[in-house]
DNA sequence: ACGCCGTGATACTCCCCAGGTATCGGCCTA
DNA sequence: TAGGCCGATACCTGGGGAGTATCACGGCGT
C-alpha cells in the first residue's frame, strides 16, 4: 500500500496549496484533466476523501490536511536522499548553507573565510524569514544559521554560535531615535510606527495594527519608507538603511544564533563545517 | 531533481539489500532486465555510481550505502503519510501498537483492557527484538512498547510506564538455579551457558562464545533446549519455559518500559492512548 | 582446455497509463 | 437566461516500463 508515486504526492501538494485544479495544473506544467484524474485515483487508492469539491472551489478535508503535511515531509525526505547521495558520490560538491538575508553578516563572512581557508566549498542560500527549517527538511540545504527564540529547531542538531541583544530600527527623524536606549514598553507604545506582523506557521497573521509582511524584502521596503518599527538582533543592523538609526532595546529577549543541521545527517563534511564554525567563537 | 519515483527507491532498496539483481527482481515480482535498466537509469539521473558490478556479484559504493539509508527513511515517510491519512479519514480505524513478543505481558493486557473499556480499538503487532523503531518509522505502527536501555528511541516521544529489575533464566537443573539471587559476575562466569549474541544495528554480531540469534523464536528454542543463558526484565518471565527458573540479577541495569510514538505524530487517538497508558501506573 | 553455469547487460517488442484536446455539467452572477 | 468559471468525463496518442530472448563474460568443474 506504500506504492504511492512521488508524482501523486507532488500533484496533491500542488492542489492542496492552490486549492484550485487549474492553477495547480499550471504550476505543475500539465493540463487540468490529468490532474483531476490523478487526484481522484489517489483518493480511491487511499480509500479516503482528501478534497471537498463544493460549488465555488476546493477545500481540504481533515484527511487532506494530514496528507498535505505528511506528503511535504515525505517529499522532503526524498529530496534529502537525493542531495545526500550526490554529496556522498562527489565529495567536492559544495554544501549548502541556508541563512536569512541580512542576519549575522560578519559571522557569515568569518565562517566563509574560515571554510575557504580549509578548502571546503560552501554555497550560501539566502532565504526568507523562517524558511531555513523547510529548506533543511526539504534537502535543499545541509546547514542553516537559525535564531533562538525565533526559529523552529525541532528535528535539528544545533551548536550555539553567539548571543546578542536586540536593537530597534527607527527613522532618524523619529523622537525615539534620539534616545540611547529603549525598553519593549517604549517600543510597543509607538502608535505611529506599529511593529510588522509576520505570518504564523499556519499562514495566518496575528492581530495588531502593524502591516502584514511575509518576506524580508517587503519588510525592508516598509522600513525604508518609515512605515514600521523593527526590533532585530544587534548584528543585523549591518543591513542599514539610510535615514535610520539603531537603538538598543535593553529588555528585549536575547537572540542566540546557532548553526543547525538535520539530526539524521551523517555527513563528514557537515560535521567539519560545524567544527569550523564553533572554532570561530 | 526530486523527481525520483518511489518505484525507483523500492527497486534500489531491494537490490541493495539482496546484492543480487536476480533475487531482488524476484522479490519485487518483476523480471531482471527492467530492474537492471531502472537501477542504471537511477544512477544516471543522480549522476552517482551506486553499485559496483564486479565479477562475482554486486557491492554498494559509499553513495549507495547513503542512498540505502535515506531511501528507507523516505519510503518510511511515505508509508507513514498513507497510514496517517487513512487514520484521519476513518477515525475508527484501529491504531497499531508494536511490541516485542513476550515482553510486559501483564502491562499489555491491562493496557488493552483499559482501551477496550474506552472504546478505542487497537491492533497489536508482535515483532522481533529491535524491530519496533523500524515499524514506527515505516508507518507500520503508530505506537510501540520499548525498553530503555535496549531500544533506540531517537526521533520518538516517550512516556515511562514502569521500571523493573532483571532476572536470569536458567535450566532448573543448573547449579546456579538454586541461588535466590545472582550478580552479573556470576552470570558471565558460566561457561556452559554462554549468553546469546544479538545482531548490532549494522547486522554484524559481537564476538563471544554464545550462539547467534536474531529472532525471539530462535532464542526461545535455544532456551528451551538449555543452550543459553538469558537475562531479561522480571516481567518477561511470564513467557516461562518448563524446566526453567528465574533468578533475580541484583546488579543488572534496571529496565524501563516506555510507550513510544513518532515525534511528528499529531494524532488525537495516539495521544489518547498514551494518556490511558500513563493512567495505568 | 573447454564448455557450462551463473550473472548482469542489451535488443526488441508490447501495451498500459500518463498526458493532451475537446467537451460536458453544475453553479454562480449579471 | 446567457455567459463564464471550474471540475469531471470521453477519447486519443505516445513514451516508457515490463516481458522474452539473447549476449558477454568470468568462474569453475571435469
Amino acid at each position: 500500500m506504500d506504492d504511492l508515486e512521488t508524482r501523486e504526492l507532488r500533484y496533491f501538494v500542488a492542489v492542496a496549496e492552490e486549492l484550485h485544479f487549474g492553477r495547480a495544473a499550471d504550476r505543475l506544467g500539465i493540463a487540468q484533466p490529468p490532474l483531476s484524474r490523478a487526484i481522484s485515483r489517489l483518493e480511491r487508492r487511499l480509500g479516503v476523501q482528501l478534497l471537498d469539491r463544493d460549488r465555488r472551489g476546493v477545500t481540504l478535508t481533515a484527511a487532506g490536511r494530514v496528507l498535505l503535511v505528511e506528503a511535504e515531509a515525505a517529499l522532503g525526505a526524498i529530496a534529502t536522499a537525493v542531495r545526500r547521495t550526490q554529496l556522498a558520490g562527489s565529495p567536492q560538491l559544495p554544501l549548502v548553507l541556508a541563512t536569512k538575508a541580512g542576519a549575522s553578516h560578519e559571522l557569515l563572512q568569518q565562517l566563509l573565510d574560515a571554510l575557504a581557508a580549509d578548502g571546503q566549498s560552501v554555497d550560501v542560500l539566502l532565504c526568507e524569514v523562517g524558511e531555513q527549517a523547510g529548506l533543511l527538511r526539504r534537502g535543499r540545504a545541509d546547514l542553516a544559521l537559525m535564531h533562538i527564540p525565533y526559529d523552529d529547531l525541532a528535528g535539528f542538531e544545533t551548536e550555539e554560535l553567539f548571543v546578542e541583544g536586540q536593537v530597534a530600527i527607527l527613522p532618524a527623524a523619529h523622537p525615539l531615535a534620539a534616545r540611547d536606549q529603549l525598553t519593549l514598553a517604549d517600543v510597543s507604545a509607538v502608535p505611529d510606527l506599529p511593529i510588522a506582523r509576520w505570518p504564523r506557521l499556519d499562514g495566518t497573521y496575528p492581530d495588531g495594527p502593524g502591516p502584514e509582511v511575509h518576506t524580508q524584502s517587503k519588510l525592508a521596503q516598509l522600513v525604508a519608507l518609515g512605515k514600521t518599527l523593527l526590533v532585530i538582533p544587534a548584528s543585523s543592523r549591518a543591513w542599514q538603511w539610510p535615514e535610520h538609526v539603531a537603538v538598543p532595546v535593553v529588555d528585549a529577549p536575547e537572540v542566540t544564533t546557532v548553526i543547525a543541521w538535520p539530526s539524521d545527517s551523517h555527513s563528514d563534511e557537515v560535521a567539519s563545517i560545524v567544527r569550523s564554525a564553533v572554532k570561530l567563537l
